[in-house]
DNA sequence: AGCACGCCGACT
DNA sequence: GTCGGCGTGCTC
């Protein structure tokens, strides 16, 4: 018998190999299998069986890696859909299902690692192995397999063994195998671990809404997808936790997809206290193997509900019930590198192969989300008040203009004024400004030239601290420079404000209070994040001063205050989204003040005052702000009414590439299509970046298979040669 | 992707 | 005379 296979290479073909026969039973669709290719032995998958094949001379394949195929059904079809939408080879989307660590031990090397095998007598044999060390941790060890085996906790049991050893139990949970909920017998027992457990909470007449809703889509098994649209402090992570514990009643299994950057401890938690279930969390800062641990605890089925950003997506989940998405809109959910997929898109798409309920949130859903709710694709739920009686900020436009000097100084006098009174009230400010650094370009006021990196196409951004100008794209990075390094003019002009400048104009408007700066720069040393966010909730600082970092998804009940230094950075971005990206913006880091007991207030600074996506931030009209965006993305024929392709040719010699880009241009042409626009060939809105010439190519069309269908004619034409590369990205968040 | 094969310039 | 540059093409 011949097997069909697909390898980790980015080639859109299945090779031939032979099944011998000793793993006939093993080899199915869906199998993991080594197999030896030119000299090495490559991971490839199984995707068919066939009687024969028009090759005369085949290898074997060498081995299975895992005797049980290592994918379900469901995922070896959201495999073929990925591949098939994102114009991506299909192994190399297997490839990106696979946990990091396991990703890379085969790349570069003869023999790579099997996935370590967890089971309960593999267990048993790390309670022996652990005895030494820990004897009251292996104990616990021991008396979860046994426990685990008859699938039964008793809790009393495990309680009273738990409280002997108070860091082996906590280490247990954090590593997933065992829910904190379910040792904490009493409250009591929840603060000897420094678990308090939360209370069930008296849910709001919309969040009963919502949530009955949400409980009889569960119920019935079957595929259906909601847009929750909840303002910010609506209570959406009530919603999430009590539908995770409908689906787990059913002994039914979820995902929760959140922003890598809101993974923080205190979301975790939340969830831990509140579910009676091992939670396997899936994040940065764990280490390969603690990832691939992490996997398979999901795969032997021992935790039920996984919590994790992106690539959480593909959780080896058995009898999936609910996939929830939180911060729907958010760009992190998009893959930078190939395959190109956006994982909020790959949860619908799953959800319906699952016949699972998707639950996607926001407080700023996207454009697309909305469309699919104003055309029935999606159920719309709304929470459109904050929980506890509590209000929305009252929110203050300064028209920057009115006022050139202040600019100057990053604050108006409003803003300076409402500051002071914070200060006074030992209440805290947070103020956003959405670039690090000083001073973003230096120009030179006698020749008009600019500092530029020499790997990319973009000015050097003055970082004050370091005495040094930085490339915030490829990081190179060089002196300061006094004089113009054209002309010797010596004196150069900077221009643009970011952290650091605002940092310094706040000091010296208030020498007194404590300021805390937020940036890439400032968070780069470890459990920084954690540790600043810490101090700054212990009223450490007054003013947290900061970048996206500082915008989302925060709760600091003492903040009253949040100034927007300047609003007008992300909508003079060139690109169609730029007022959605504003709006959202605005509306998240707005959403940072009065989350207490104190009503908040929160002061925009722009030069736009009357931007829509000022206006409808400010008076927190979420309709006034979809219904102006969807007409203008419909008079230009822009997502959500049409869908997009973006070519990026790039290469170290300019004229090959754009040759290249204007060869696949024509040829793309000659085999037209109707309905479909081409655009371009043309410069990349970053021209260069890292030393690459960057041409791009775009397709739009409503007709999405049309559009896929000529992308492909592009990708089959592309007979890259001469060290340029392309990339096809379907559905770009952005085109620069 | 990676790695071999192949055809042109500066070296023991 | 050969070592090695990376352009081109193939892998079951």
């Amino acid at each position: 018998m011949i097997a069909k296979v697909v390898l980790e290479i980015p080639v859109f073909r299945e090779f031939d190999y032979i099944i011998p026969e000793d793993l006939a039973s093993a080899v199915s669709p869906g199998a993991m299998v080594k197999v030896p290719f030119r000299n090495k032995v490559l991971r490839g998958y199984v995707t068919n069986i066939s009687h024969s094949s028009n090759r005369p001379e085949l290898k074997e394949i060498i081995a299975t890696i895992n005797e049980k195929p290592a994918l379900s059904q469901n995922l070896i079809k959201l495999a073929s859909w990925i591949s098939e939408y994102y114009l991506c080879p299909l192994g190399m989307v297997y490839r990106s299902f696979l946990p990091p660590g396991i990703r890379k031990n085969i790349k570069g090397r003869k023999d790579y690692k099997i996935i370590p095998s967890l089971s309960l007598t593999r267990l048993s044999e790390i309670a022996s192995e652990i005895q030494k060390k820990s004897p009251k941790q292996s104990a616990i060890l021991r008396f979860i397999c046994s426990h685990s085996e008859k699938k039964e906790f008793d809790i009393q049991k495990l309680s009273s063994a738990a409280k002997s050893s108070k860091q082996a139990v906590i280490s247990l949970v954090e590593k997933g195998f065992l829910s904190m909920k379910s040792i904490c017998a009493s409250e009591k027992d929840s603060i000897f671990f420094d678990y308090p457990l939360m209370h069930e909470i008296n849910l709001t007449k919309d969040q009963e809404t919502s949530l009955k809703e949400i409980i009889d889509a569960i119920k019935a098994n079957e595929f259906y997808p909601y847009l929750l649209h909840g303002v910010t402090g609506s209570g959406k992570t009530e919603i999430y936790i009590k539908s995770i514990n409908e689906t787990l009643l059913r002994s039914k299994g979820a995902i929760v997809l959140v922003p890598e950057i809101s993974l923080t401890p205190q979301t975790i938690d939340r969830f831990r206290r509140r579910i009676n279930e091992p939670i396997a969390v899936i994040h940065s800062g764990l280490s390969d193997g603690q990832r691939s641990q992490q996997w398979e605890k999901i795969s032997k089925g021992l935790a039920k509900i996984v919590i994790g950003a992106r690539s959480a997506v593909f959780a080896p989940v058995e009898d999936l019930g609910l996939i929830i998405v939180d911060e729907e809109h958010e760009k992190s959910y998009k893959q930078e590198d190939s395959p190109k997929y956006n994982a909020r898109d790959v949860a619908v798409v799953r959800a319906k192969f699952e016949k699972a309920v998707v639950l996607l949130g926001s407080a700023t859903p996207s454009l697309e989300s909305y469309y699919n709710t104003t055309i029935g694709k999606y159920k719309l739920l709304s929470l459109p008040s904050r929980i506890d009686g509590k209000t929305l900020p009252s929110v203050e436009v300064i028209d920057m203009r009115s006022d050139r000097q202040n600019l100057k100084l990053s604050c108006s006098e409003e803003l300076a004024r409402e500051m002071d009174m914070r200060l006074s009230k030992e209440e805290q400010t947070i103020l956003f400004i959405n670039r690090r650094g000083f001073a973003s370009s230096l120009i030179c006021p006698s020749c008009g030239e600019t500092i530029k990196c020499r790997n990319c196409s973009v000015s050097m951004t003055y970082h004050k601290s370091k005495k040094m100008l930085f490339c915030h794209l490829c990081g190179y990075n060089s002196k300061f420079l006094s004089a113009c390094p054209s002309c010797g003019n010596p004196k150069l002009i900077q221009l643009g404000l970011g952290t650091e400048k605002v940092e310094y104009h706040i000091k010296k408007l208030f020498p007194h209070a404590k300021l805390l700066r937020m940036d890439s720069d400032t968070t780069s040393f470890r459990n920084a994040h954690r540790k600043l966010l810490t101090d700054f909730a212990n009223k450490k600082y007054d003013i947290l001063i900061g970048t996206q970092m500082v915008a989302k998804g925060l709760d600091f009940p003492n903040v009253t205050l949040v100034g927007i230094i300047f609003a007008d950075l992300s909508l003079s971005l060139p690109d169609f989204r730029s007022a959605e990206i504003t709006y959202q913006l605005l509306t998240q880091v707005s959403g940072r003040s009065g989350r207490g007991a104190v009503p908040g207030k929160v002061i925009i600074q722009t030069c736009l005052p009357k931007h829509y996506s000022v206006t409808s931030a400010a008076n927190h009209s979420y309709k006034d702000f979809i219904d102006k965006e969807l007409h203008f993305r419909k008079e230009l024929r822009y997502p959500p009414f049409t869908h997009m392709v973006n070519f990026i040719l790039s290469g170290k010699n300019e004229a090959n590439v754009k040759s290249k880009a204007e060869f696949l241009y024509e040829t793309a042409l000659k085999n037209k299509t109707t309905g479909i626009e081409f655009l371009g060939p043309a410069p990349a809105a970053i021209q260069k970046t890292k030393c690459n010439f960057r041409w791009q190519i775009l397709l739009k069309s409503r007709d999405i298979k049309a559009l896929r269908k000529a992308a492909k004619g592009i990708l089959n034409n592309s007979n890259l040669t001469g060290g340029i590369s392309l990339s096809v990205d379907v559905d770009p968040l952005s085109l620069l």
